[in-house]
Formats: structure tokens, C-alpha cells, sequence
DNA sequence: CTGAAAGCGCTTACAG
DNA sequence: CTGAAAGCGCTTACAG
């Protein structure tokens, strides 16, 4: 590999010489910074290496997004890639590369407590991160804190003093529910993906439901609760079932055990992908959508459109814009006392396609 | 930032002691170490910096993916999302980040050979690189090339000696053509998304057929001509119509144009978006498909199944696989005299389902 | 098992 | 405008 001293002795200058002949052409004659640049090319030099660049100047040229779980769950995720989208468009704009860290990845504090390997890969590879819907408290999130790593959370977790991008989950979830209500439904179903990152699947209690380290589906059931208990429902009667997990397959199963069980009229769904695996699961137990069984989804992803669902549209592109934009903001201006933190709470909106229909009166 | 120094200080150790600790604990007693990382700890050290350690050893610990175009492009194309799932299944089984380098942002050796600013950001970031669909003589790839980035690349471009991951795009292209002109179909119709980087839109003549640098497309077309002229078809028989792009939005517009212009009774569609966009169009122009027009495609996306799409299935996600686990290899093994460049083509396969249909005799 | 030295490739003060 | 020095954080021979 051709570095800058080899440049340096093939012009017959110095080594920052030909540092500024890359980085600071006023410091040189026009004369000389050709020579040196003439000498690189026919070296085959291919330019200041960023490693030897960052570890001097500090920054990379990379932003960074934590990933749950496996890469690929992520890019089999519609919302996620909507956000993806975002982000590059954002991205691109600044010149920079994107680094997507998959945490399953990434060693961590020993649980024990004992003196362990608390590396976090990320440091040096990205000058900034952004993290999307991550569990309260996960411990990579304390790292990078820990670690003064620039960053803006989108969705989850709420931290105080951090940079935020999200929407009324809460608020959102009252509209879904309350759609279903008006059509007048009361015996509902509800399917959420997932209340813990642990892979449990099945009914949730009240425990279960208090318990759960995962925001954003904590905060839409809570609102689907407020809102059943405005209309006289308790929190049994909705009858929440937990897929374990964001995909199709295990949503299908989830709403298979709800069918079975409980015989609701309508599916509350904290996500498009758990919805449309609902009315897959109807479906498969000759049920007619919206017929025998109201769907009511969450995202508005695109096939959600293609599907004639019901849902709840929020804007996941835009999210993944205004996250990078907050992010490339923060990196480019120094941080000062008082700052207030960037916070984007986005309007979401209730989408009336043909999954939901009035329930037929007895 | 607290460093290794730090930590040695604290510790009342040599530095180099500190990184014993990290990385070759056989160095160091366990009483020694265990003091070391417990100082470490205290102090709030995240562990050794990635650029410090990667100036001396070299390795990153991030693969890199190329992107031409925007990456909100890529993150909307899902050919390019299954490969990402691909590569992020072998990702995380060998614990690196994988970035996405948007070429578009990539600044490269000027047009007008002066010298210029040759830096591909690539180098330092990533120990090794996956090339998926670039043009021929792309300069980012000869600068990969010449910089001894380890590479692969995914369908194009062919290079010598390299690493490769792809299908008989030939072949495969030929059974499309094979099946409609089976079906009795002789008035076809190509769409091909592009055939040069210049958002060129229209008709193609055979000069530029000839002339194009996007190998997949370039091969595939000259399936679909060789097979037609074993049926005594020419090529200015075939009314062959760029898109200029990869959307629906570009493909549409051009098969739009090719059905008033030509009234074809038959569409091959290089892939399965313009496949899809073909229908999109044929239905706004008040014909059924397959009744009035027989659409065939090329991928087999999640989406082509749901529209009854005939099709070429290849392994999206498969290519991303190997190409992923080739590159891991190469890293992991130094190169030796002799090296056999590491290949893979897949087979694909026709998939008939609605699209498509006999052509009813006149 | 432990410590002091050298150097990865670069940028940025600093002195001429 | 030009050059020599220092140092970013780390790892790896090398000597004890």
C-alpha cells in the first residue's frame, strides 16, 4: 500500500506536504501541489487513508443505525426499509456512507457484572448513530451515551435530553381502537408483535402487558386500553396476543390462536405486516374479510394499499429524513450549553380502506 | 475520550499492558488483568478505538456494499433488498457491520485526466467489498481494483480473476423469449430498465443495444434476439424500449409508449418491476392481461407471486448469501500464488402462472 | 509474565 | 510559501 511517505519521497518533499496538497491547497503553490498530485497519480497513491485521517481529525465520513436482531429480519421489515429510504436520501445529501450495525452482533457488558469485554464496535467506525426503536434501557443504548456517541433516537427509547424523532403512538393506537368501536364492535382481538425481546408468544396478561420494555408497542396498547375502557371494555375482554416477533409467519400464528379462541369481530394490529398476516389467518379458516372479521392495521406500508387494509398511515420515509438530517445537523455544529434537544413528533392520520366494516346487528 | 494511556495510568501499568488485557489475555496474569479491566471499567473506558486498532492491524471489521445510484434507489428496488438480506445472514455469523457507499457521493479521478482528487472513501472503512450490477470500466471499480480492495462482485461486471456471484443471464433470457414465441406470440415487445448510466429513454436501435455497458441487461436482450431469430425474427422485430431507470414510474412510461406505438401481443420485461409496470400500463390503456397482452418477467420478487406474474425466478437472496460468505473467505485467508477466483452461477427456472397465455389464432 | 520502543498513516500547530 | 516535529490510539515485535 503506496502512503503519503512514499508519495513524499518520489516528489522530493515533505510527508505534510502532501497532506496539504489533498487537504489545504492554499497552503501550497499551484506549481507544487501539481507536482506532488502528478507524483500520486503515477505512484498509484489513491488518496489520504481514512483510518490515519480519523485518528488525527476525529471524524469518518459515516453515519451509523443499530439494528434489533439479525440484519436480514431488518431488510425483510417494510417499515424498516421505508426508514432505510429516508436515511438515504438524507445520506446522500451529506456525503457520507451508512454503517448498519446488527446488535445480536456486538459484545456487550457481561450480565454478572464482572469485568468483561464492554467493546461496542461502533466507535471510530461512524461519527454518529441513529438508533430506531430499541427496548428501554438496552444496554447498547447505555454504551453509546456512555461513550458521548452523537445520536437520534427514532420511535424508541425515550430519552431525556436526546435528540428524537417518533409520533403519537399512544394517540394513533385511541384512533384505531375507537374506529373499530364506532363500526360497533366489542368483541375485539388484539395482535402485537412483540412486548419483550424474548420470543414469547401467546395471550398477555396484564402483567405481561405492564412489564414490557419495548415503548412503542407498550404505548399503542395502552392507548387501545384507554380507549376500550372509555367504552366500557376491560383490559381482558380485548383478548391481546403476542406474535413473538415482527414477520408474517409468526403474526399468522398469533391471529390463528386468537380466531380459535376468542372469536373476535374485529383485529386490532400494532403493524400492516401483523395485520395482513391476520387476514391471511381468517382467511385460511374460511373467514371473509371484512365479512366475518374487521382488520385495522398500522404503518401504512405499501402493500397495505395493495391490500384494500384499513390502517393507521405515519410517515416512515419522512422519520428516516428527519433522523439523518438531525443527526448530520448535530455533527456539523459543535455542541454548546442549553441546547435544546431536536424533537420531531409527526401527525399521523386514519386511512378507512375495505378491511373494517360495520358489524351487522344480531 | 478516555484511551488506553488512561487507563494504564490509573492502573499503574504500561499501556501496552492495557491492551494485553483486551486482546491477549495469555500475556498477562489473571490477577493483572482482571485489576486492568476492572480500573478500565471504573474509568469508563469503552474499550480499545477501531481506528487505532485498525492502523495497526489493518482490519476493520466492516464489509462494504456498493451502490450505484441514490440509496434510496436501492433501499426501493427489491431485487437489491434481497441481496441485502442475503449478505446480512453471513454478516452477523461473522460479526461485522456491513455500509453502504452510494457512489453518487464518491468523488473520482476527473474526467479530463488532469489530476484530480482520486479518493474512494471506500479505503479504511471496510476490509473488503461486494459489487453488485455496476457498468462495465466503471472508474469507482478500477479504483477498487487498483487501490486492492478485496472484492466480489454480484452479476456484473465480468472481470478476470475476480470473485463472481451470478446466473446464465443469457440462457434464462432466452427461455423468456422461448416461452412467449411457444405460445404462439410473434408481435413482442421488450422493456429493459437501462442499457447505459445516461437515463436515456425510447426506442433502442441496435447501435445502442450494441453499445451498452450494463452487462446483466446487454445479455439478456441478446437471449431474447438470438432466440427470436432462431424463430425468424430480426431484432428491429422486436421493438426493444428503455425505461431509463428502474422504477415503476420510468417502466410504465415505457411500455406505454411501446403498446400505442406497436400494439404488441406480447411483453418480455427484463425484470420483475417492469413486468409489473407493463401490466400497470396495459390496464390504464383498457387491455387485460393475459387476454389482450402476455406479460413475462424476470426475478421472481414477493411481489410477482401475489400478481400472478410468469417469471424467471433466480436466487435474490441466495447471491447475497455467497457473495457475502465468499468475500468472509477471502479476508479470512490470506491470497496465495495460484488462487483460483471463487465462482458461482445459479440456475434459474421459469415460473408459469397467469400472465401470460396462447395466443388465440386469428 | 512484564515493560519500553517503534510505528501504522495521517493532520495540525509551530517555527522558519 | 515551506519544512520538521508532535501526536491521534493502538498492536506487535523485542528485550528483560
Amino acid at each position: 500500500m503506496v502512503s503519503m511517505k512514499d508519495v513524499a519521497l518520489a516528489a522530493g518533499v515533505s510527508q505534510p506536504a502532501v497532506s496539504y496538497a489533498y487537504n489545504k491547497p492554499g497552503k501550497l503553490s499551484a506549481a507544487q501541489r501539481e507536482h506532488i498530485l502528478a507524483v500520486a497519480e503515477q505512484l498509484g497513491y489513491p488518496g489520504p487513508n481514512i483510518m490515519g485521517r480519523s485518528l488525527r481529525s476525529g471524524k469518518v465520513g459515516a453515519i451509523g443505525l443499530m439494528v434489533m436482531d439479525k440484519l436480514s429480519y431488518a431488510f425483510a421489515d417494510p417499515s424498516m426499509i421505508a426508514l432505510l429510504r429516508g436515511i438515504g436520501e438524507i445520506g446522500e445529501l451529506s456525503n457520507v456512507a451508512l454503517t448498519l450495525f446488527p446488535l445480536n452482533n456486538q459484545r456487550i457488558r457481561k450480565e454478572d457484572g464482572k469485568p468483561g469485554n464492554t467493546s461496542l464496535a461502533v466507535r471510530g467506525l461512524v461519527d454518529g448513530l441513529i438508533i430506531p426503536t430499541m427496548p428501554d434501557d438496552h444496554p447498547m443504548v447505555r454504551a453509546v451515551i456512555q461513550q458521548r456517541i452523537p445520536y437520534v433516537v427514532v420511535d424508541s427509547p425515550m430519552i431525556d435530553g436526546a435528540h428524537y424523532v417518533g409520533i403519537d403512538d399512544r394517540g394513533a393506537a385511541r384512533q384505531q381502537m375507537r374506529h373499530l368501536l364506532e363500526l360497533g364492535h366489542r368483541r375485539i382481538g388484539v395482535i402485537v408483535d412483540r412486548l419483550n425481546p424474548d420470543n414469547h408468544r401467546g395471550e398477555v396478561d396484564f402483567k405481561r402487558f405492564k412489564s414490557s420494555t419495548e415503548m412503542i408497542v407498550r404505548e399503542r396498547l395502552t392507548g387501545y386500553v384507554e380507549e376500550a375502557e372509555e367504552a366500557g371494555l376491560a383490559f381482558s375482554d380485548l383478548h391481546v396476543f403476542e406474535a413473538g416477533g415482527f414477520d408474517s409467519t409468526v403474526g399468522q400464528a398469533a391471529a390463528t390462536s386468537l380466531l380459535n379462541q376468542y372469536a373476535p369481530t374485529a383485529i386490532v394490529a400494532c403493524s400492516d405486516v401483523m395485520a395482513l398476516a391476520s387476514i391471511s389467518a381468517a382467511q385460511a379458516l374460511q373467514m371473509k374479510v371484512p365479512d366475518d372479521l374487521s382488520v385495522i392495521g398500522f404503518d401504512d406500508i405499501a402493500e397495505a394499499g395493495n391490500a384494500g387494509l384499513t390502517t393507521i398511515r405515519q410517515p416512515l420515509v419522512e422519520k428516516g429524513v428527519y433522523a439523518a438530517r438531525f443527526l448530520v445537523d448535530i455533527l456539523n455544529t459543535p455542541p454548546s450549553e442549553g441546547d435544546e434537544p431536536k424533537r420531531k413528533i409527526f401527525q399521523t392520520q386514519l386511512v378507512v380502506r375495505t378491511s373494517t366494516r360495520k358489524l351487522d346487528q344480531p
